[in-house]
DNA sequence: CACATATTTCTGTTATGACAGAAACAACTA
DNA sequence: TAGTTGTTTCTGTCATAACAGAAATATGTG
């Protein structure tokens, strides 16, 4: 490939405008801008695309694209697919939105919900035998801990229903509360 | 006060590690360890602190407690309580765990979910108009518009049940999609 | 095996964020 | 008003993360 094809530059501005705030919003979403780019790009592609390709196509270095597609692979929201006649490795995003949040979904648990838990686990049983800690300070660590575990168990639950079970109870939203009559009481 | 008294000297082993412990875990949580840690202070401790106090306690600067407690409060998680016989201003946290992490979300939804709709609405709109868009790439952006909306509902209206009624919905798990019928079909 | 091509790891640079300490700015009191 | 105490903003330093480009390492193919 002599002549450098950008496909970003190719494509509609509607298209090339949402790689970019993509990249963006990666900010807030605690990634860096390189891995939600290239996010961005797979996942409006309509065909998967070779490392090379990706990175003439956003101007980013081949060892970036290397290790932000090594990143998004972990997620498990961009896989490897082989394309016929080509030797090049092609890269794909997962398309379903759903799919998508539940595999984000179980990265964030694990960094942030799993290594908490196990901490205040650690903290609990430190306190429960010293008498330094008084029983509010233990109430509170008590606390923490069970909510911790609370949302733990939740996001495992959540994770392992089907999509589209899922799909529906958010859709429900708070119609849930008055179907369980939960309410009251 | 001339004798530096460091609060976190005098209190127990299992509290200490609490502090100190929290304060790493909020790397995990795209917060500083300083603000982390000064939020497990205040947790944990019976009585409001005064900045100061804070600053010895931890061992940071008087300004870098000043700067995260204005985070904190803007998290709505410590409040500033006045203190009898005592010009300085004291904060204490939130200790009720579910309001503590209903208001985190509130932070998060604003930060992360809120800019993320308002851009994929505009991205959506150019793609409308846009023969350049393949209908396919045209229904991948409304498909991540429509997913962001849905959880911008659901989000908002999970924040506006009480936290009873959060707590008891968080509980029945998995439960709750048999409760539902929503298995089937 | 030689040679091409694809991928990963290494190294140095740059940009960003965390933070301390100083300075500036209140707000109060004698 | 001068002095005291508490708070915020400013400035410079240091540590970390993002990143490019080069080097090293596969994985082929003739």
């Amino acid at each position: 490939m002599t002549e450098t094809t950008k496909t970003i530059d190719v494509m509609p501005e509607a298209v090339r405008r949402f790689i970019l705030h993509w990249g963006d919003m990666g900010q807030n979403w605690g990634v860096n801008r390189s891995i939600a780019q290239i996010h961005a790009l797979l996942y409006i592609s309509e065909t998967p695309l070779p490392a090379d390709v990706i990175s003439e196509s956003l101007g980013v270095a081949r060892s970036n694209v290397s290790n932000s597609l090594k990143e998004l692979m972990a997620f498990k929201i961009v896989r490897r697919v082989p394309v016929a006649g080509d030797r090049r490795d092609h890269f794909t995003a997962e398309t379903d939105v759903w799919e998508l949040a539940r595999r984000i979904a179980a990265v964030r648990k694990a960094r942030e919900i799993d290594p908490a838990l196990e901490t205040l686990a650690h903290c609990l049983s430190d306190a429960e035998g010293d008498a330094g800690v008084s029983d509010e300070q233990r109430r509170r660590l008590r606390e923490m801990h069970a909510f911790t575990s609370d949302m733990d168990r939740w996001y495992s639950q959540m994770q392992a229903l089907p999509v589209r079970t899922l799909t529906r109870l958010v859709r429900l939203g708070d119609r849930i509360v008055a179907l369980l009559g939960l309410a009251k009481s």
